[in-house]
DNA sequence: GGCAAATCTGTTATGGATAACAATCGTAGC
DNA sequence: GCTACGATTGTTATCCATAACAGATTTGCC
């Protein structure tokens, strides 16, 4: 390893020198304090702007305690909803003035409580989480007791640190939707239940079918790629019974759309099929896919925002930010077939 | 603002003292110097373990000059090439030792420049830029001048600072294919031309053609997203003699395929389709989609490999590094419809 | 035994910025 | 004219870890 630096740049005792003023005068131009004289701050900013000199944030975070700096975790996985959430972050921390510190990990507790300790370590000002915490939850806590922290899995008991989609809701929303349809009952094919995003789902699916007084069929389960939802589809679409299917997932609802072509039950004339997403890709898919929208990018930013007001008042108290989806018709339900 | 901020914990001198040795020493265990008494290392790791004490990166990247952190711009959408590439890094980074930092642009000059700026001022020790530069490429050399920088769009002028996947054989390999089924000529939707990648596949789409000694029909042009590839293939599906199209990414292509099935044009009977990139649902979409596969994913950690040989050594000096593309072949194409 | 080299540990200076405090100057009010 | 306070600027201490240097001990070898 070559000990060759690049170059630093000047610092603020150069522009300071450069100027004739100390260097607290040009930390006072820079962070703009009121008390300075007018011809010093445009002296000062002119060797700013001549030296090219800009100021150096490690020796500030070191100083102030702060790095103006979010650390998000996701699972190490590339799927719409991780990349969407990553983009609203980012663009919400960007407006909030800070940057991203991303971390992946795997399913495993002990990858969780490690990918939380590199943030922490990397010295971020708080954490979003967007991954599921059910096993992790208590060591994790550990870790994160002393820094604001955003969850967008998890319950709602978990108050100002939970921000996300109302998943219950949306459940309900996609079920109703395939009853109002007139199918019989409606089955299921869940995400991970790692993921309390997916056993929300469930148990909001199954609650509806309840009340509305439908028989509950058993869920089927996948790990939200299109592979899981393939392979899923390929043993609903062999039951001739099954006319409505609400899955977990979009990028799943694809899956299980091409199996159930190959097997030749047509979508929706002979199975109706809905998803939870919205995917850019679900409009143009074939047949469009008719899903329950919501935004992760919103819920990205959203959690910047919430972890900002976290880090500008630790004792923050507010209740879960939940925002309601909305169902979009496309053309893959319909009612069910004549008998 | 709230002037209240999170414990910081321990310092090393809290461990010095509570072991009764210098802070150096300390330091010292903690970076596995050779020369430390077993009984001493014992002792602190001892209290190391004890009051839970973790380095402060802040003062060590302050001390040191390095940051452990590499920077990854993006553009500010959510494709999956974007997705995949932005895990790759992270992955990459994580096995060398780094961290990521990521910032968005837009595709404006200053836009980038700007985001340029940012990753630079946050102290990362390198950048990988995943952004067409074409137009901003002299600003950002000037800001990237000292500073370790890998690109994955670019020209392969760039020797050390590129790596990627070889656009051009992606794009002979996409037509070739639809030629040898016997198609008599292909047409091509692109991606935006500031895109090196597009304008690579529109180049050597066209020189394919040419050497095949075939007609070269005007070329269409698209922004990636699924909506512009829909809103094409509009118009590409009423015109007849369109039999084969080579559009340049496999979300356009979703949006083609839709297009031309709503114009009553089958596929691949009536006209074959052929994306590029692979994503996870080319496989499953209906019907699934011929393609060329290139891993994004891959290209991140490359990049982040190239890049970490920069930082360890400014003056490396090596090829680009293009790897070569393969080709799925999938449902979408076959030879065309007998005249 | 004696001197050099290697081993272990400590002290001091440093990185670049900011907070807290101190000093200077001008002016407002009586 | 004098005190007081605000405006402006500077000085010093601090954040935390590491590099460079130095001192103390031990080991090795003739």
């Amino acid at each position: 390893m070559s000990t060759q630096q690049y170059d630093r740049g000047p610092a603020m005792r150069d522009v300071a020198a450069a100027a004739g003023v100390s260097a607290q005068t040009v930390s006072r131009v820079l962070n703009e304090h009121p008390n300075v004289q007018d011809s010093t701050r445009r002296r000062v900013q002119a060797v700013i702007d001549e030296l090219g000199y800009r100021r150096n944030n490690t020796a500030r975070a070191l100083v102030t305690g702060r790095s103006k700096t979010i650390g998000v975790l996701t699972l190490a996985t590339n799927n719409y909803s991780r990349s969407s959430l990553a983009l609203g972050v980012e663009l919400g921390a960007r407006e909030a003035g800070y940057t991203v510190n991303s971390v992946t990990s795997s399913l495993s507790t002990q990858s969780v409580v490690d990918a939380v300790s590199r943030l922490v370590f990397q010295g971020v000002d708080g954490i979003i989480i967007a991954a599921p915490l059910q096993e992790a939850v208590e060591q994790v806590a550990k870790i994160t007791a002393r820094i604001p922290t955003v969850n967008t899995d998890g319950s709602s008991g978990m108050g100002a640190r939970m921000v996300g989609v109302d998943q219950d809701l949306a459940a309900v929303v996609a079920t109703k939707h395939l009853l109002d349809l007139g199918h019989k009952t409606v089955w299921h094919l869940a995400g991970p239940l790692e993921w309390s995003d997916a056993s929300s789902r469930l148990n909001s699916w199954r609650r509806t079918l309840q009340e509305a007084g439908c028989e509950v069929p058993p869920e089927l389960h996948g790990d939200w790629s299109p592979e899981s939802g393939y392979h899923n589809g390929l043993i609903l679409g062999r039951m001739p019974e099954v006319t409505a299917i609400f899955v977990a997932s979009d990028e799943m609802a694809f899956g299980v759309i091409r199996a159930l072509t190959e097997l030749g039950r047509r979508v929706p004339e002979d199975v109706s099929v809905v998803g939870i997403d919205d995917i850019d890709l679900a409009a143009y898919s074939n047949p469009p896919l008719t899903t329950v929208r919501q935004s992760f990018e919103d819920t990205g930013r959203r959690a910047v925002q919430r972890l900002v007001a976290q880090i500008n008042n630790p004792d923050i108290s507010t209740p879960p930010d939940l925002v309601a989806p909305s169902l979009m018709v496309r053309a893959s339900t319909a009612p069910p077939p004549a008998p």
